[in-house]
DNA sequence: ATGTCGACGAATCGTCGA
């Protein structure tokens, strides 16, 4: 079983490639980031007709999240957004496959960006997290088979940066927005790119300008986090570089796990 | 290199967000 997220930069601009994508790399799960459409936009029949199932939460311009499958989510228990958390932005959007060992809760999130330390932006994305993470750790409770994924707008770790000493304390390389990945780590969760050996320099964002990605100026935001349950059925976790080389690219890659 | 891309509203470019 295949679970993978990426961040498209737009749907609308994008469809083709996650078509293509899609049909090289027929995942049972792709979570989606940044749709900037509205549900009426939604290509369900398109989707429908690559051999996948949709459900999305989206809003005009910005934001937006998309969960695709290839057997229909249990229905009845889609979450879109933060349950009782006021948020004007679509980030969240989660939903239960049945999966190998039973069924399997996948929680899509297009993580805020923040902007800069010290805006106001940098504080919704501090509350943001709090309650995300009160929410998960209810979540995990009432589904301990569990991946979060999506793009998370934090660098882990040094090794996770292009320049780690020149953008210490710059946005997503911040000590709180770590603290914040941190504390997920804590629910039990693990990063699963980090169960499995990496080439040196991955990442899954390349800034399209100065040449980002031809000289792996790059981070690893986007991740797939599994629940403690989950752990011991992960057998890889890759970033696919190949369709950032295509023309008109997305700024990220998608990132794929694959549960035994 | 503020050095690109996408959406939007209003104009055929400026602004915002990333």
């Amino acid at each position: 079983m295949k679970i993978a997220t990426w961040n498209v930069n737009s749907l609308t601009a994008r469809l083709q490639h996650v078509l293509d994508w899609l049909q090289a790399n027929p995942v049972d799960v792709l979570a989606l980031q940044e749709l900037k459409q509205t549900e009426d936009k939604f290509p369900f029949m398109e989707l429908e007709a690559a051999g996948y199932n949709a459900v999305m939460f989206g809003q005009k311009t910005y934001n937006g999240v998309a969960l695709l499958t290839r057997t229909p989510l249990v229905a009845a228990d889609v979450t879109r957004n933060i349950p009782g958390f006021a948020d004007d932005s679509a980030r969240v959007i989660a939903g239960t496959v049945d999966a190998p060992g039973g069924p399997l809760r996948v929680v899509g999130a297009y993580f805020v960006n923040g902007q800069a330390p010290g805006t106001d932006k940098f504080d919704y994305k501090m509350t943001w997290l709090r309650a995300l993470r009160d929410w998960l750790r209810d979540e995990l409770d009432r589904h301990p088979r569990l991946v979060l994924v999506g793009d998370f707008n934090i660098v882990p770790e040094d090794r996770d940066s292009y320049d780690p000493v020149g953008l210490a304390g710059t946005i997503l390389h911040t000590d709180e927005e770590r603290h914040h990945f941190k504390a997920l780590l804590d629910l039990g969760l693990v990063d699963s790119f980090r169960l499995f050996e990496q080439p040196e320099k991955s990442y899954t964002w390349w800034d399209y300008r100065q040449l980002g990605y031809q000289k792996n100026r790059g981070l690893r935001i986007d991740h797939i986090l599994v629940s403690a349950a989950l752990k011991g059925q992960a057998v890889a976790c890759s970033i696919d570089r190949a369709p950032r080389k295509w023309p008109k690219p997305s700024d990220h890659a998608p990132v794929t796990l694959e549960l035994r």
